[in-house]
DNA sequence: GTGGCTGCAAAGCTTTTGCATGTTC
DNA sequence: GAACATGCAAAAGCTTTGCAGCCAC
């Protein structure tokens, strides 16, 4: 994807408006901090856009990047790539295979899928390469969703609501 | 795949030789933390370890699992399946898309193959459902290996080894 | 016996939280 | 003016580090 000048001013646009239909308030740090976001190709830790924002803010804190960046997510603008403070999981299973990643409860278990799994190693050698320098030598594909157990919590939730 | 008690007792057999193979020490902590991690499918944090074996091993310190982990993963016997230490990051690109992770650098870059991409689309909806009561609604593939400048600083470390 | 490993405690880093103040609508 | 967002600082959570003592080889 190539980032045009117009398509970051479309982007910047469209999250006006939606701030405004969803009434969240445009302060300058949080336009700010979606701005630098839309105008970028690389994926930024908290710790740089602040330090990036903080040059023209020199009030920004860093609490504030991260309060702003949490309400970004939760209303849709923006993706968190790595989930932090959850702790690092550790597998002894060696041979390729993929994961279920719960987003809700944050558990993980394999996926013994023949077929994930030898798409997967398709993949692998079709990309092999290809990406302008970068060479490829693993390929880790989470499946993302909800678990048996915490679909069936929230279905209980909607019930207990409806009555 | 189904983790019969043959397959612990020999992955626990291989760790053995290889410890001895590679001058690693085979002390009861060491040991205990790889039997638990090569006997379950779900994957632990260094917590959930600490605590499992610290019911047997009470001198146990987490200090020690954190160490342990460490050097399992060093010498290749486990998996980190998250590494951590490095913060979260941020990305405003909505489009279904995926990531190139350099392994030594930590940097990422969006995929902007078409190939890769489709791909995806085809295996979640082949995914969907499938994996007894787990419901996926996203997928995401991190390609990992090393990025074009770390690819050169290599290089030339391995040309200065070699003067 | 010696090098490597452990336990303990302290420190480090990222992220979250609480609260008074300031800003947006 | 009321509700919400910010700044600051303290705290929390995960992980690493330093060091003295201990254990495997």
């Amino acid at each position: 994807m190539k980032l045009t000048p117009t398509l970051i001013q479309q982007r910047i646009h469209v999250f006006k408006d939606r701030c405004r239909a969803e009434g969240l308030s445009l302060t300058h740090q949080r336009l700010e901090v979606y701005s630098r976001l839309a105008a970028t190709l690389s994926h930024p830790t908290a710790e740089e856009l602040y330090q990036g924002i903080h040059r023209d803010y020199p009030t920004l804190s860093l609490g504030t990047v991260y309060k702003t960046l949490d309400v970004l997510e939760q209303h849709g603008f923006i993706t968190k790539l790595r989930a932090m403070g959850e702790s690092a999981r550790y597998d002894a299973n060696l041979q390729p295979h993929h994961h279920l990643v719960c987003k809700t409860c944050g558990c993980m278990q394999d996926i013994a899928d023949e077929k994930a799994v030898r798409l997967a190693g398709l993949q692998m050698l079709q990309s092999e390469d290809q990406f302008s320098g970068f060479q490829v030598d693993e390929v880790r594909i989470d499946f993302r969703g909800s678990c048996g157990p915490c679909r069936v919590k929230e279905k209980n939730r909607r019930v207990l609501r409806s009555k």
